[in-house]
DNA sequence: CTGAAAGCGCTTACAG
DNA sequence: CTGAAAGCGCTTACAG
């Protein structure tokens, strides 16, 4: 059975106000008061009605995170699973809820539910537009992004320096001594995609190696069956190109492309060194493992939720944008003893 | 801005009551005072308040996800990811909003969260004790449990008929000639490792095949990094013992397993079939893709949220027990040409 | 130190 | 067909 503060009060002999006092801890009450009330109400076992509170305090401590994408998995997505997992934690931790919605079509509508949850702030993942942007500010409800596109200004957005990754991996391949250098980027209309691609050629240019645009194939989503099949559909050109290694825009893109060749009989790294970006978990448990520029995930999820409580109780919040710097993770995929 | 019922009133130049009547489409309203408020609405962006709602209706159409278990991550769990993918889309197409919590030391206290958030329902997750459903059952939140273990009795059920599973591995795997089958069994403690094994045995004894103690390992957790361990630990043994075969109990157990013999250069599967349960995405990527006994996890997702809104809804609710039957996928982890 | 009252934004009988 | 009133379970000034 569920309680109410009044029934606690009637018990007790005092009123509804010194209850709400001796649970909130605010105010004055007698030791002897308190005792009683509280004794009554781990007899009860009184839960109080996050509900009313929130009616009154207008404070729900529940935030919403929307992912813009059409794909609908998000928590069994290796990525933004990932992320989400780090939020859920981050908030369990401060005691908050989320709300998790995906919406597909870029629609208003899973930001209208958010809106009549009465959520206190919102967290934006993936890919969105000025219109969605414009639509939420309306609100005044706090919110920041994570790993979210580009064309949108003055949001606070937490990413990951990609244009960086990207250069470090171009560094690593051609330090390996790879010349012929096979490109498969991902979605150029994402972010993180285009960034990749981009520090790639340029981690190259410095070392006056160009990327031909016909050593780049672009997968149409970043998925692991996109992969597969790009790959299969360049495999003859592959073949005969002479390339001696691949670099994917992400992890499962990569992942893809290398069972292509390993149905293949192609052995890696020997014969083809592959490397991908994300640092999600399957690439540790591939064989060969996938050498991978990673992204600190769980530490995105993380900042953008203390940034978005901070965002929540008014803080002062200085940084627009938090950069990550993704991290070189060598593994079987490129080099045999490792 | 966020506007109340009150000042949509005040600018329609009608009362509350109206207001809300319009909205709710309950009771009567003329057509041009209809219209009217329509207007108002729109024209503030009115978004009624889901909190003041479920203040007066005690209903929040928010359910409860409460996940017991050790490991943080669930949202990134190959297995559970995709049953609580299925659960959130399910759920936001009938309007609810879920609330996803891991208790890792099976407290009550994801539970009281969930009750002080006054949650309409519950889905629970995982292994987990009489205790905590007696707990639960005190506060009458209707409830439902997927994938859970055994001790709990008269609790709605959705399980795997995961023993029917483990005697069709057996089958399967006797079928293509294998007699010397090393088994992976992961936690006996959790139901789904333990009937798999036993209906594994009972397939094996039907054709008159014993499972040999010394043939069983026992990975401590059902992850890859275990079925690695595992697998390396019993290496030796593995090697010496003449098997052709190992079933794994689940597939991430399966697949560390795999890597762990591919990184011996052990040729699967013409050196050793390797065959998992479950039936997770990744177990389709892996060069060589593992062959399984699937779980229709989507559907578990689905139907436990499909139960749980007549649960609360009140409708009769005959089932206790809904049963899947799992499915014999084969790759080429067992086969070599598919 | 404690209680009565007002109010948060809705919905729901009940009059009219 | 419409409005006034009560109430959902709390919290928060304000008196005393």
């Amino acid at each position: 059975m569920v309680h109410t503060i009044k029934e606690i009060a009637l018990r007790a002999g005092v009123s509804k106000s010194t209850v709400s006092r001796v649970i909130s801890g605010k105010g004055y009450t007698s030791p002897e008061v308190r005792e009683k009330v509280l004794q009554i109400i781990e007899e009860l076992q009184y839960k109080p009605n996050a509900v009313a509170r929130a009616m009154v305090s207008n404070r729900t401590y529940n935030v919403g995170v929307l992912i813009y994408r059409r794909e609908h998995p998000i928590a069994s997505h290796p990525f933004y699973g990932k992320i989400l997992d780090s939020i859920l934690t981050a908030a369990s931790s401060m005691n908050y809820s989320v709300f998790v919605t995906t919406d597909h079509e870029m629609s208003l509508r899973s930001a209208d539910f958010m809106f009549e949850k009465r959520v206190d702030g919102l967290i934006l993942i993936s890919r969105l537009q000025q219109n969605v942007i414009d639509y939420i500010n309306n609100f005044q409800v706090p919110y920041l992004m994570v790993n979210g596109s580009t064309d949108v200004d003055d949001v606070i957005h937490i990413v990951n320096r990609d244009d960086e990754g990207g250069r470090k991996a171009a560094e690593y391949l051609t330090g390996l001594g790879h010349r012929r250098i096979f490109v498969l980027a991902g979605p150029q209309t994402h972010r993180s995609h285009s960034l990749r691609l981009k520090g790639f050629r340029q981690g190259l240019t410095l070392l006056d190696i160009a990327l031909n645009p016909s050593s780049i194939a672009y997968p149409s989503t970043s998925t692991f069956d996109e992969g597969f099949r790009t790959m299969e559909r360049e495999w003859e050109h592959f073949r005969q190109g002479g390339y001696t290694a691949i670099f994917a825009t992400n992890d499962m893109i990569a992942l893809g492309a290398m069972k292509c060749l390993l149905d293949r009989g192609v052995r890696i790294p020997e014969q083809a060194a592959v490397m991908g970006f994300d640092g999600v978990d399957y690439g540790a448990m591939f064989s060969p493992a996938l050498t991978t520029i990673g992204v600190n995930m769980e530490e995105m999820g993380r900042q953008a939720f203390i940034l978005l409580d901070k965002l929540i109780q008014q803080e002062p919040v200085t940084e627009r944008n938090v950069e990550y710097e993704p991290q070189l993770i060598v593994r079987q995929s490129t080099e045999i003893h490792s």
